[in-house]
DNA sequence: CCATCATATGACCACCTGGTCATATTACTG
DNA sequence: CAGTAATATGACCAGGTGGTCATATGATGG
């Protein structure tokens, strides 16, 4: 947690800093950030640095944990429906929270996303639990739910169908990185149904009688 | 390229400054893998390190090149046997094959799995074309076929479909990566049958009078 | 035995890193 | 106004980086 003395900050100044230090860690992973350049960039001395935070990974820290309660008051909206929606809406719905949390704070998201990527084990473990683990688990029940309702094959292996459901998250928000410049929301989510639409019918060829639902 | 120096160097020498350079990449990215590690660990002076090599990004490019053919030499045994398999049978076996080359390989799998993450696109194309657009259109291509032959419905975008394939190969790469103390190939392999089973005929729940294959 | 050429070496360079600390400046309070 | 407490500052530190270079050593051939 920074020290007080940040807090005490006038708000300008404050969020001058946080933001030059948002672009550090988006355009630079954790440990090739320079605080160096953080404090140049956000006008501070370096001194000044360390009277607000501990140490670089104490902003890391905070900031990440910033990130993580603005992703989840997306996806809690969504999550006011859950009643209301079969297994598939709602996993649509997710994914499209994510997009626009994506869309409106591609720093931040950008960060989150180069953080599943580092394999710094430690980091993770250090700064909060791993946010897979927690979307698998999530997913493992909103698929037992889904068996119960009837709407999800009971063959399946929910504890693996959940892991490719984390994954194709994590593979649409690579894409929506690599390729932000080309493609609008709606192109995003257009690849989300289709995505979803393999995975509930699958590709393999159909025979006359059985129907694929949209 | 290494200079022709390193190549004159005796076998022993010359492979041991290979393993411990393989070793450096695959335990730190190419950005943190230290050149001074390198010459310290495999008993040459620093001086020597260039002798054999431009700079740092020569002897990464030789051994991410070396380590592309050998993949290729896993995945070439596959590809032999392309007619007689049907598309998912093919999916499965290049799946196979890339989780033998993992479990031959670990530190070249590691290097370019690293690689892979590694969201420095100058890197790539300095070094190599991206991989991923590779399998990708190789998917594309099996994908068309498999339609052709009527064994994936025509109504798939096999441009998606190819993606979402690449994406689950890294996925299980990175699921390897991560667990690999606890699973055996067996283990491994049961998990690519599972999700080829899922994209094969989808997780909804099937009628009467539907009949999902294996 | 000497001359030439390839190779081996580590001190050295400029630059960067995260972090510290004595000192200067400012703000608050009695 | 004085005195104290909070904050701001940048020089400085040890240790790291990739890369260079003059020099030393070794081998090869006439």
């Amino acid at each position: 947690m920074p020290k007080s003395t940040f807090f005490n900050l006038p708000a300008d100044k404050r969020e001058k800093i946080l933001q030059v230090a948002i672009e550090e860690f988006a355009r630079h992973s954790y440990r090739e950030a320079s605080v160096n350049r953080i404090v140049e960039r956000s006008g501070i001395a370096k001194g000044s640095f360390y009277q607000y935070f501990e140490d670089k990974k104490d902003l890391f820290k905070f900031i990440i944990e910033k990130s993580g309660e603005k992703k989840l008051e997306y996806l809690g909206q969504v999550l006011n429906n859950l009643e209301q929606l079969d297994f598939f809406e709602l996993v649509r719905e997710l994914y499209a929270a994510g997009i626009k949390f994506a869309k409106e704070n591609p720093e931040l998201f950008a960060i989150g996303q180069r953080l599943l990527k580092d394999d710094d084990r430690n980091l993770f473990e250090e700064i909060m639990e791993d946010p897979k683990n927690k979307g698998q688990q999530f997913f493992v029940e909103l698929l037992k739910k889904g068996i119960q309702r009837g709407e999800i094959d009971p063959g399946i292996s929910v504890e693996l169908v959940a892991m490719l459901l984390v994954w194709m998250n994590f593979a649409i928000s690579e894409y929506f990185l690599n390729e932000k410049k080309k493609n609008d929301l709606m192109g995003l989510m257009e690849i989300v149904d289709e995505l979803i639409y393999v995975i509930k019918n699958g590709i393999k060829a159909k025979g006359r009688t059985e129907n694929a639902d949209r």
